[in-house]
DNA sequence: CGGTGTGAAAGTTTTCACAGCG
DNA sequence: CGCTGTGAAAACTTTCACACCG
């Protein structure tokens, strides 16, 4: 891996942003809607980078990736900064996503409300089991999994999710490049082999708690994220 | 966050461990054991990465954090690799887990086989929610959150996840820490305010897909170069 | 040979520090 | 004033390249 960045072809920038920064984005994201929701207005770039542990340079160089956003001696308005980098993320649209694996984790996203705030939607679900196909979770009907290609087809679907199997993960992949998805969210504890132009985003849930594991049994200690209002004065 | 490293002190090396390093660690291991599974005997660094996509050079690297492991002209002995790194993860032998929250998500996480397969296993489940007190799930009984402290001292647990829905996390957090976890597994989409003993793993399902979102739309523009839009900032 | 381990170089990301603005 | 936006410096991570090994 040559580069950890990514072309982009957006009109503050022709410049590459680092995928570092876009997992950042997403933090920002989320907290400004926790603000935005508790009423407020405006945040400076300290205390948004308080809220989560980074620094006020970080947050504003982060957002100079992608452009100007800020009133200076004011902050950033909640709501404008939201707009603009659901923009960026390309949030502001629904995105309909397949999922392929009905089993245990499956139907548990399926029900997942989370997916819908960020304006995505599990369209069609998906399984090679006759005993699971035709039958209803969550209010969808999973489907047999050779319907695939004609279900992306026809609603125009890009991206995917994979909760099958270690061992079937891969022929899923396949298939899912195969009838046009251009992202993956895998949730299968295997590599994936892809061509280069379909995107993934791996999660593994075995080795989160491993990386907690290290964390742990080396008593990191951790410089971060100390957000209680315990701190008086900051001046 | 002035710095990612840890401070260390194993054996082979007093010096601090990149937190990205410790991150591949668990993506080689998991890989040795497919080999090993395979019946492969030994690996180069250069196979290793070119399964995951990272060059030889970075997975020698990776590895000389902690220690000298390979064989000059034949690589490494994956029972012995597979050991190792083991070690210094921490999954050589078992952590009991509290899980804190039985809904869709967390029942469906207490049926995850690939747990196990790293040796964590949910030693218990808690909720607030009298319903679903006494309930049995996958064959573990839910018992109710006052019953954390107890639970967590008497089995010797020092790791949690978090499985509630986003306005309960924090106090759950706070109840975890109180009960003296030292380490968590945050599924729900907040960011924790904890002290810096504690260790954190985040997992946002909305995220993961966000930055799929991100990857997608930025990969397609290519040539599309548009004049920018006028911004309200400074500019 | 084919491969590891490792300094040194190259490249990337974060922090610093300050001009400038409302 | 308080805060943004941003070059420049510092810190960190990855890649290179080569001595050395079986």
């Amino acid at each position: 891996m040559p580069d950890s960045r990514i072309p982009s072809g957006d009109p503050p920038s022709d410049q590459s942003v680092p995928k570092v920064v876009v997992s950042r984005l997403s933090l920002y994201l989320r907290e400004l809607q926790r603000l935005q929701a508790s009423g407020q207005q405006t945040i400076s770039s300290g205390q948004l980078g308080a809220l989560l542990g980074f620094s006020d340079a970080q947050v504003r160089k982060d957002l100079g990736f992608f452009g100007q956003f800020g009133y200076p001696g004011v902050g950033y308005r909640c709501d404008e900064l939201i707009h603009a980098m659901r923009d960026i993320l390309g949030t502001n649209h629904r995105w309909p996503v397949v999922m392929v694996g009905a089993g245990n984790l499956g139907q548990a996203l399926l029900g997942y409300r989370g997916f819908g705030r960020q304006n995505f939607t599990i369209e069609a679900a998906f399984d090679a089991d006759p005993a699971k196909v035709g039958g209803t979770v969550q209010g969808l009907v999973i489907r047999h999994i050779d319907d695939l290609p004609r279900v992306v087809r026809e609603k125009g679907i890009r991206l995917g999710m994979i909760v099958v199997p270690a061992e079937r993960a891969q022929e899923v992949a396949d298939r899912l490049v195969a009838a046009g998805i251009e992202g993956i969210v895998n949730f299968a504890p295997v590599t994936l082999a892809l061509p280069p132009h379909v995107q993934t985003v791996a999660v593994d849930l075995a080795i989160e708690l491993e990386q907690l594991s290290f964390a742990v049994t080396n008593k990191l200690a951790k410089a971060v994220a100390e957000p209680p209002p315990a701190e008086p004065g900051s001046g």
